[in-house]
DNA sequence: CTGACCGGGTGACAAACGTCACCTCATTTT
DNA sequence: AAAATGAGGTGACGTTTGTCACCCGGTCAG
């Protein structure tokens, strides 16, 4: 019996893929819970096996919540199910220590037989968001860059944005200029969208 | 036998509904889309009872698919099912001839409840979310400041969107800066992200 | 030690932005 | 019919933004 833990915020996802895996005779969800930072304690508690983290959640976001819970739990599988296929996004689950990355867009067949496959040892790793990580590359921004842009992806001013960061004005333009640049965008706006689009948040 | 028909564009989250509700001894699931425009079509075609939507999805949204819907076939009854709870969305939605409209928040066991009341011919309504929407009032954006403010939403210039809306940079400016104002913002994108947030779009 | 190099920070400038005062024109009010 | 209203459109203005050339202080090869 497979002993799985679903962390997912929207409850009648959680409800509904909870019923979904319960009818597999070999797996049994032993915990579900909507907050990121309910997951660690849970799992410990419930001693699962597998661990199925959404990435939005309020608390503390699914991917440092894997990070936690891999270091907690280094036997613990962990599967990250999220909405949004970002580049991104899976590096940093696979530096996080995740097994498996699935995209809420792929059939709910594959759900059950993923969950099997990561406890077999394997990694389950979407095939289109495998093929676009691969073509994407890695983050171009700079820790700096991602900071300036971070802060001012709320539509707040260059003046909020540098008294925030303790950072001249002046800065945090060149700061978002080189930003703009990468992106392949011509307005900070662009470039706040596009960054979170690959996620380079 | 309540013959029901899903309309989301997640796969994953779509299956999971559709187990969840064919578990029920009183209902059935007729017919599953992905597309927003494929919805009518597979309405007519499974003579669904009950269609149940998510907003978001590709082809065409929910909302306008559900006004559709509602002119074809008016004996069908519209759930709105989706992430965000927007009183704007609400709005749309009863104006659209909708019978209920549930956050996928909301716990999975009302799902099935709502659907037979729906059925029943009452109106189900998230609780939280109606008061919102008492309280948040009706969208304050004029047709052009809503156009103008939703083409500039992907972060081009003013020059583009003037060049797309066929309108003077000139005037643009003024649309997006009584925007701004009615949003509360200091910034288009400000602007951009409460517009959203409030479903005013 | 020196010189190249690179992330981080500063100042100057043209272009784009947000605001305002004003115009036009159809509709409503009386 | 005249006045008033209000949405849509234009021009001129000061400010913010994006870009560029440049400066600083480490680090690393030679």
């Amino acid at each position: 019996m497979i002993r799985v833990l679903i962390g997912e915020d929207q409850r009648m996802v959680r409800g509904a893929l909870g019923t979904l895996l319960g009818l597999e005779p070999d797996i049994e969800v032993v915990s579900q819970v909507g907050r990121g930072d309910e997951i660690v304690a849970a799992a410990v508690d419930s001693r699962a096996d597998v661990a199925l983290l959404d990435i939005e959640m309020p608390g503390l976001d699914g991917l440092s919540a894997a990070e936690v819970l891999h270091r907690t739990m280094p036997d613990c599988v962990i599967i990250i199910l999220t909405t949004f296929g970002r580049p991104g996004y899976l590096r940093r689950a696979m530096e996080a220590g995740a097994s498996g990355f699935l995209v809420k867009d792929g059939p709910a067949e594959d759900l059950a037989a993923a969950i099997r496959r990561a406890m077999a040892g394997e990694r389950v790793i979407d095939n289109a968001l495998a093929a676009a990580a691969l073509s994407a590359g890695p983050n171009p921004l700079s820790t700096r860059e991602r900071e300036v842009l971070a802060a001012a992806a709320d539509g707040s001013t260059i003046a909020s944005v540098a008294s925030r960061l303790f950072l001249s004005e002046g800065t945090v333009r060149n700061y978002l200029s080189s930003a703009i640049q990468k992106t392949d965008a011509t307005t900070r706006m662009e470039a706040v969208l596009t960054a979170e689009r690959r996620g380079w948040l």
